[in-house]
RNA sequence: GCCCGGAUGGCGGAAUGGCAGACGCGGAGGACUCAAAAUCCUUUGCCUGAGAGGGCGUGUGGGUUCGAGUCCCACUCUGGGCACCA
């Protein structure tokens, strides 16, 4: 497609131009009302695709637009470059991640450059910088000391594919890896673990307080996953002063109880076993303790599966609410890390139970009467109790309360708040990742690195392979030291800390990324937290943003960043995803379309325009045949704009028309709608209203009675100051043309409607009889109730229409509409 | 199973309870051209009619209202999140 102008040419003078120049840099002390407007912590995987250009469209169009507003806006970037991608790589290549990686990064920041994204580039931030990781170690040490980073054996989830341990969170529902889709296995393991649990309660409340998504808040909400309940004791049948102490969720169903069931690691099970059922109950134990969490948990299972899954004890407890003797089970339904490993079960209320409690034959005790027509097992809605004593008659809120007291009289219960979340595990036995700082000495135990001696670096000299093991533990020159306490042998940490970590706060050292004796200075990070806007994908709606809510609050307690907000993200906003075909577009899929090839044709003011333009900004898009003709449709707009304003086949006239202004008038009323648009991330509406005016302003002045030219050149100058955060260096070299003694029209200010302007003398005015429009009138806005109706009534077609009947009743809302009720 | 979204022309999508389909893509016709490309102009929801016009129309069925894409109830399909968490 020929263009009017050299688009490589251009965009690449503007691009040398802002970087040269720095004109995107900002400093601490800058007077201006500051705005921090973040894109997320890229992995650097190469050249940018286009969820890469979506995400820094939006974020350059913002930075650009708060700069215009008057704003000192901080917008840095940098390399979240820690991670699998790079290890696996350097170890398929026979070479080392960082080389990998470096380049990576080279040429991720070539295509953000070359979309003409701007960045403050001295703060740059990556991870695998020692001056990064220095202070990466620094915050674990810290969280040592405050307790809030420990160390345990715990069963954990071991993905075979990516040889290393994961958190809770990279596991999917169905029990595969995250990364690598590979089935995660059970691994009794130990590990280090972050004490985010201490802050479950935070994290949820200050939920509530996030200009986020509401669909992003939700899932913050159910990964946290709190639920009130109470924790009581169940008395052994046969020596009453013995108990096993359950949790639940649902007192008011006491008097349904009529088994209870522990986990299969429990600690009183072996107790609770008598001789008779010992081998069965061993049998159901081994196969727990080897089952992975899918299996474990699959709901899908057979009912032949349940009935393996769960023993009989030999064990009774009296129920404390009718003094019954129920039995006790041990069944893999129950987790052993959740409430207290133990429940009592309410077969008529709960589906679990109800599903167990049938193939075991089981007793079913209704304690809530089912609405009229119910024909499913376990009923757990609202509803009148029964069968239930003291709490008859009562509503499921009161009977809670009632039977919660009548527990904490008569069974040491205790009210109590169960969460979902489980502490954040963190050892990675992978090389490309910040090395965890302690030592273990046999005399002193567990030692921190003295904060001197940070970072701690890994040696380039290591074998990496997917055996298993840490690859650092096999390199004896870093495995052994001495120990920092009492100078005796010791062995260092082989495990690296997982990449979550570093994106956890990063946005904090970009605040204040020069700073040398601490992690950040918390004076400086403070005059730009919170983050004012930020901007990523969906994927990480719990992960990252947990964490990083986790890190600031842990920060802020342990000293490191005293004085900070709580919150790290003000507000929030998640992209939409690309896809091809249905399924996400990304690299590990191999379904790519590039961006390359558009810079060469449309050029990336082009191809940012399409990015805006082709739907809502959250909303994900579908890349279809159609999508290159969209893309080409952005680029002849630019086109457009680019000949109007060389008065290409423009005539033009000495005297001020009333044509003219109402072509000014447009402008002013553009004004709003393109503010609007992108204040409220509805850019592809703003998109289209300077489309809209484009094509007003150049039928003005293509007519044959043509256009004032000083007019034009008004609406001109206004007309690329609005579309100057959305396609830069068109405007840029455009205004740089009209105006070759200004400054550029990024720094202009954003342009302000004038009232007066946008005002109209006439509008439109509806008449519809009996609710259907049957004729249109000018009217002037402010017209008066009465006048509406008059001049409605005495409409031509509405006089013919009505043919002398009088209207039974006439609804006016002038100016906008009225309705003649025959 | 539970909790959120969403459903509008051939397509992407616009519409504070008040002109449904802005803007763009695609289609049709035309101008320019020896011709093509590019550009420009006209037209484009569906049905019906020679035309003026008329009828229908925002997933389905009800409801509220002078008036519903928009609000309420029930349902269908669809996308996503959570899913033995007691």
């Amino acid at each position: 497609m020929a263009r009017p102008f050299n688009v490589t040419q251009v965009e690449q003078k503007w691009q040398a131009r802002w970087l040269d120049e720095g004109t995107y840099e900002v400093d601490n002390d800058d007077p201006r009302e500051r705005y921090y407007a973040l894109c997320m912590y890229p992995y650097p995987s190469g050249t940018a695709h286009q969820g890469h250009i979506r995400n820094y469209t939006f974020g350059d169009l913002v930075v650009r637009y708060q700069t215009m507003k008057g704003k000192a806006v901080l917008s840095p970037f940098g390399f979240d470059s820690f991670g699998l991608p790079a290890e696996n790589a350097a170890i398929k290549a026979g070479s080392h991640p960082r080389l990998f990686t470096d380049a990576r990064m080279v040429e991720l920041k070539n295509s953000v450059r070359r979309l003409g994204a701007v960045y403050d580039w001295r703060r740059e931030v990556f991870s695998h910088d020692p001056r990064y990781m220095r202070w990466a170690q620094t915050i674990f040490l810290r969280f040592l000391k405050a307790g809030l980073a420990y160390r345990a054996n715990a069963p954990v989830n071991w993905c075979p594919g990516c040889a290393t341990v994961l958190a809770n969170e990279q596991v999917n529902a169905d029990g595969t890896c995250d990364r690598s889709g590979d089935l995660v296995e059970r691994k009794h393991l130990e590990q280090w673990f972050f004490k985010i649990t201490d802050y479950a309660d935070e994290l949820l409340n200050d939920v509530d307080s996030l200009e986020w998504p509401e669909r992003v808040k939700t899932m913050q909400r159910n990964w946290i996953g709190r639920s009130e309940g109470v924790e009581f004791d169940l008395a052994l049948a046969v020596d009453s002063s013995k108990s096993l102490r359950v949790f639940t969720t649902r007192p008011d169903t006491g008097f349904g109880v009529t088994y209870a069931v522990v986990a299969p690691e429990h600690p009183l099970l072996d107790f609770l076993t008598t001789d008779d059922e010992r081998s069965r109950v061993q049998a159901l134990v081994e196969r727990a303790s080897q089952a992975s969490e899918l299996e474990r948990t699959s709901s899908s299972d057979s009912g032949a599966n349940l009935e393996k899954r769960g023993a009989f004890t030999g064990s009774f407890v009296i129920n404390p609410f009718n003094q019954q003797p129920v039995p006790v089970y041990v069944a893999d339904y129950v987790l052993g890390n959740y409430g207290t490993g133990a429940i009592m079960a309410v077969p008529a209320e709960d589906e679990r139970d109800f599903a167990f409690a049938e193939i075991h034959g089981l007793p079913v005790v209704r304690t809530i009467a089912p609405p009229e027509g119910f024909t499913g097992g376990a009923y757990s809605g609202e509803g009148v109790h029964i069968n239930s004593g003291f709490l008859d008659g009562l509503d499921v809120a009161e009977a809670k309360e009632r039977a919660t007291t009548y527990l904490e009289e008569h069974a040491q219960g205790l009210r109590k708040v169960n969460y979902r979340l489980r502490d954040w595990l963190v050892s990675r036995q992978r090389f490309w990742g910040c090395p965890i700082p302690v030592v273990y000495c046999d005399a002193c135990g567990i030692v921190p690195v003295p904060e001197d001696q940070l970072p701690v670096l890994a040696p380039d000299d290591v074998v990496m392979d997917k055996s298993g093991q840490s690859p650092l533990a096999t390199h004896e020159g870093f495995r052994n030291t001495t120990c920092p306490h009492c100078g005796g042998a010791a062995r260092r940490e082989a495990d690296t800390m997982d990449t979550f970590t570093d994106s956890s706060w990063y946005f904090l050292r970009y605040a204040d990324p020069f700073t040398e004796g601490q992690a950040f200075d918390p004076v400086e990070v403070e005059k730009w937290m919170p983050v004012d806007q930020y901007i990523g994908g969906i994927e990480h709606a719990i992960l990252h943003l947990l964490y990083a809510r986790f890190y600031l609050k842990a920060l802020i307690d342990t000293g490191v960043a005293p004085g900070l907000p709580r919150e790290p993200f003000k507000r929030l906003f998640t992209q939409g995803m690309i896809r091809l075909d249905g399924s996400k577009m990304s690299k590990s899929k191999g379904n790519l379309i590039a961006p390359e090839k558009y810079y060469e044709t449309v050029g990336a003011d082009g191809l940012r325009l399409f990015h805006l333009f082709v739907g809502p900004p959250a909303d994900d898009v579908d890349w279809t045949s159609q999508t290159e003709d969209v893309i080409e449709g952005c680029a002849r707009f630019l086109d457009r704009i680019y000949r109007l304003s060389q008065y290409d086949e423009c005539h033009f006239h000495t005297e001020r028309t009333e044509g003219d202004l109402e072509v000014l008038r447009e402008v002013h009323r553009t004004i709003d709608k393109v503010t609007d648009g992108l204040e409220k991330w509805s850019y592809n509406t703003a998109v289209a209203a300077l489309m809209e005016l484009l094509n007003t302003m150049s039928k003005a002045a293509r007519s044959k009675e043509g256009i004032n030219q000083v007019v034009l050149d008004e609406c001109l100058d206004l007309f690329m100051r609005l579309l100057a955060p959305m396609a830069p260096h068109i405007t840029a070299e455009l205004w740089e043309m009209r105006h070759p003694d200004a400054s550029s029209v990024h720094a202009q200010p954003w342009p302000l409607a004038d009232a007066t302007l946008t005002a109209r003398a006439l509008v439109t005015m509806v008449l519809q009889i009996n609710g259907k429009l049957k004729s249109r009138i000018e009217v002037s806005p402010d017209v008066s109730e009465v006048d509406a109706i008059a001049a409605a009534l005495a409409d031509a077609t509405i006089v013919e229409l009505m043919a002398g009947a009088s209207p039974q009743r006439v609804v006016a809302v002038p100016p906008r509409l009225i309705n003649i009720i025959l």
